[in-house]
Formats: structure tokens, C-alpha cells, sequence
RNA sequence: GGUCCCUUCGUCUAUCGGUUAGGACGUCAGGUUUUCAACCUGAAAAGAGGGGUUCGAUUCCCCUAGGGACUGCCA
């Protein structure tokens, strides 16, 4: 069975670029009809928070993504004690004692020497006797002893991957106080919750190269990997920087619909074209990872907004009547209010906008080459309440009184209105229009 | 410095060596609708640069330039 995950990390609020690893896993599991697992990274218990994992869940939940099973690696400590002991009887596992300081020191040495920051693995030829000693004044932290030969996969967006292991430090997987590091976790995890499909971000290629071979003196199964590339902002600029502005719960709050996110995250970096789905069952079938291709992916927010516009104006009544009633649509008007401003509004909130002009009137918008003519019209407006010809008889009127015809009639007409040069059918405006300022 | 990935219209991309280099979004121009929007039709718009290989290169190879990522006792 496929099964993917999702493995944020509660240290911050899931932004654009979390969403869209997070939407691949789901998609994959449930386009496979498998299991999609919330993991919650929260090894680091300095940085991670409750807050911050009650905020992912809400933000997965406003759109949709619903988890077959929740995990926490604060849980399986006890597990990863397991697996260090493991890698430890296999000669894989090495204690060190270098400093922060220190191991920072040797890397610059490396890089002023033109040598690249490798760890050297001194702490290899330490002799029992003087880990004794320095166990004494610090504790060790571990690292992973890699193989150090090519190591290979075969990747489902990059293709044929190889990364010499020489060319990467050892990695730490206990640190000196004790904690466990993500690497161990994440690959305890994959190997235990049986996950086949291990979908992130590029950021993570050299991380899969170490991870596979502690998979393998672990004696688990490697998963099959894929990377997709990395989002940047609309200049190519890295999202990083914007990322403050980018998080899901502020999209939320700006009015951006689920489903149109959802759909051009689905398709954004694919060759096939981004096109506005209804619904997660469409976003499932039209999915198709080998479609991605893995150079850097442009992302401009502002997409999200004609998408969320249309969104909103599919929106059939039984969607929005509760929200009209919030705003104060009177029940036996709603309907019609909701044909009208569907097509004139950018998110849900707007509708309180255009019942705000319904209920009161707008304030005329009168150009000064239009100020005769509007008074002519207005000595022509009939009395409200006003009923769906009426629109067609003012205009009428109108056009015999002045001789003006075409947009130089009706544009003035709908300013002096609606005090706006855009907006819904006037037609069908009018009748609902409960007072006017003109 | 090292490692990995990448570079086709403004944007996302298609092309398994031979194409008028295709599509979508956007843009622009017409059209339709007695207003706006929507919609329809059409147009403009691309292979980073330089070497090779080849009868022929966007496609294969090399170099250069440019972009992204990693190079943590973060994840």
C-alpha cells in the first residue's frame, strides 16, 4: 500500500512552500488509494510549540487535506534510543567531542585551504583513553559513520540521482546534550510507519543521500524518493525572504479560497496547465508527479486572486446564505443579491460591501463634463421601490431627453449609482437597491 | 571553495536530431452583449552565450555565464 506523510516541524505556521510538499504526499497517497500520515518534527523541543502544532492542523484542515494517522516524534524517544543502539552494534555509529567553536574553526581552515568543510572524522582515532578524558569534561555528541562511495537513486522528479558520500560531513545524530536529530528520526519513521513514498522539497537531496544509507544499516526499506524544486517569488528571488507574508493562515485571512490555493499549488511547476478545480476528487485525478520538472518554480501570490474570484463567483446560494445572513440580507432578497455580486466581488468578504451600497446607496460619482446630464436624469428617476424594467425605462428616458446613447449614457448613470465605474448588471442592481443618494 | 539541480514566448511549459518550435495564463486588437464584467475570434511573443558531434541540433557532448539548493550538535 501507498503510504506518504507530511512531516512539518511545529516551529512556525506552514507557508506556500510547506503546502505544496504537504499537497503532493496527500494527493499520492490518496490518488493510490493509501494512507497519507501527519508527522509533527518536534524533536527540537527549544523551538517547538503546541500553539504552532494546533496551527498546522487547523491550517491542513481549512484546506482539506485530511491525515489518515497523527504521529509525534516526542513520542518515540524511546525508539530512536533503539536505532542509535543498533547503528552503535553495527560500527556505524561514533562518538566525538569536538566543540561548536571548534568543528566551525575546521571548517574554515577547509574552506581557506580550498578543501571543502568535510568533517575529517579525527574523532575516529581517538583512543579509549582519551574519550575517557574528555567524557569528562563534556559529553560526546554522535555521528553516522557513511559509506563513503557513491550512493544512488533513482529519483521521481530528478531522475537518475548519484552523491558522493565523501563529498558530505558525517552526520551528527545525537547531539551532546543528549536530543535526538531530525535525520535519525525522520528515517525511524519512514522505516516504521512503513512510508513508500517520500515527497520534499530540493532543499533535501544531500539529507536523502545520508538518509539512505542510514535506512539501510537499519535494515529498512528505502522508500522511493522524489524532490520537487524549490518555490521562488515572482523575480526568482528566494521565497524565503517573503516568506513572513506567505503563510497559510494569513492567505486565509485575506479571503484566498481553498480550492483555488489548492489548485495552483497542484499544477504550479507542471507542464500541464493550472486550471481552477472544484474539488479535491479533480485535483486527485488530474495529479501526476512525473509532470513536474525540477528547475526553480516562479510563485506570485498574486495569482491567487482572480483564482479566488472565480472561486467564490461559482458559489452556488445554499454556500453563501449563511454569510449573506451575517452581513444582513434580508431572507427573501438573498438569492437574487447572490447572482448579482458574485461576479463583482474578489473574496466572500466583499459581499458586506456591495450590501453596504444595497442597503444605503452610494455616493454619486459625478464627472463634471456629466453634471447637466445627471441632473436631467435625476428629475427622470423613478420612485423607488424599483423592479427589474426599471433600469431599462430610466435609461430610455433618459436617452430621449438628452440624445445621448451607448456607453456615454449608461456610464455616467452607473457612477452616479453606484459611485463606481464597475460593477453588476444594472438591471438587476436597481431592484435591489434600497435607497439612493442621487 | 566543494557537491547536486536547473536555463524554450512576460509566466508555467511541450518537443524521445529533421516541426510554420505547440499549448495554457497574461498582454494587445477586433467582435458580441443597449452599461462594467464575462464570452468569442485573431495577433504579437521564446530555444542564455560559445565551441564541438552530425547531412542536419532547442534536442547529444564540452566550456562559459546566470539561477536555485546543500555544505549545522536546525528541520
Amino acid at each position: 500500500m501507498t503510504i506518504t506523510r507530511f512531516a512539518p516541524s511545529p516551529t512556525g505556521f506552514l507557508h506556500v512552500g510547506n503546502l505544496r510538499t504537504a499537497l503532493f504526499n496527500y494527493l499520492i497517497a490518496r490518488k493510490a488509494g493509501g494512507q497519507f500520515v501527519l508527522r509533527l518534527d518536534d524533536t527540537d523541543p527549544e523551538r517547538s510549540t503546541q500553539e504552532y502544532a494546533d496551527g498546522i492542523k487547523q491550517d491542513l484542515e481549512w484546506l482539506g487535506l485530511t491525515w489518515d494517522r497523527v504521529e509525534r516524534q516526542s513520542d518515540r524517544l524511546d525508539r530512536y534510543n533503539e536505532a542509535a543502539d543498533e547503528l552503535r552494534a553495527a560500527g556505524r555509529f561514533y562518538e566525538c567531542f569536538e566543540t561548536p567553536v571548534e568543528l566551525d574553526l575546521k571548517r574554515k581552515k577547509q574552506l581557506n585551504m580550498g578543501k571543502p568543510p568535510v568533517y575529517d572524522r579525527a574523532a575516529l582515532a581517538l583512543t579509549d583513553a582519551e574519550k575517557d578524558a574528555l567524557r569528562a569534561e563534556r559529553s560526546g555528541h554522535w555521528r553516522f559513520k557513511l559509506d563513503q562511495q557513491r550512493i544512488e537513486w533513482g529519483d521521481g522528479i530528478l531522475g537518475d540521482l548519484s552523491i558522493d558520500a565523501a563529498s558530505v560531513s558525517d552526520p551528527v545524530l545525537i547531539r551532546g546534550d543528549g536530543q535526538f536529530l531530525y535525520t535519525l528520526a525522520s528515517v525511524c519513521d519512514d522505516v516504521d510507519f512503513g512510508i513508500t513514498h517520500v515527497v520534499r522539497g530540493s532543499d533535501h537531496v544531500t539529507n536523502t543521500a545520508t538518509q539512505i544509507q542510514i535506512i539501510q544499516a537499519l535494515g529498512g526499506t528505502v522508500p522511493d524518493f522524489a524532490h520537487h524544486s524549490l518555490l521562488t517569488g515572482p523575480q526568482g528571488e528566494a521565497l524565503s525572504k517573503r516568506l513572513g507574508t506567505l503563510a497559510l493562515r494569513d492567505l486565509r485571512a485575506q479571503g484566498i479560497e481553498p480550492m483555488a490555493l489548492l489548485s495552483l499549488m497542484a499544477r504550479l511547476g507542471a507542464n500541464e496547465p493550472v486550471e481552477l478545480r472544484s474539488s479535491m476528487q479533480e485535483l486527485i485525478d488530474g495529479f501526476d508527479l512525473s509532470q513536474f520538472g525540477s528547475a526553480p518554480t516562479k510563485f506570485d501570490v498574486a495569482d491567487l486572486g482572480p483564482m479566488t474570484a472565480k472561486t467564490v463567483a461559482a458559489l452556488p446560494f445554499v454556500d453563501m446564505e449563511a454569510a449573506l445572513t451575517d452581513v444582513g440580507v434580508p431572507a427573501d432578497i438573498a438569492p437574487a443579491f447572490w447572482e448579482v455580486a458574485r461576479e463583482n466581488i474578489a473574496t466572500r468578504g466583499d459581499v458586506a460591501d456591495w450590501w453596504a451600497l444595497c442597503r444605503d446607496g452610494a455616493v454619486p460619482l459625478i464627472d463634471a463634463e456629466d453634471a447637466d446630464f445627471v441632473a436631467t436624469a435625476k428629475d427622470l428617476l423613478p420612485a423607488q421601490p424599483w423592479d427589474g424594467d426599471s433600469w431599462k425605462s430610466w435609461t430610455t428616458a433618459v436617452k430621449d431627453a438628452t440624445g445621448r446613447k451607448g456607453r456615454g449614457l449608461f456610464m455616467p448613470l452607473r457612477k452616479a449609482l453606484t459611485g463606481m465605474e464597475h460593477g453588476p448588471d444594472m438591471s438587476k442592481l436597481m431592484p435591489l437597491l434600497q435607497k439612493h443618494q442621487l
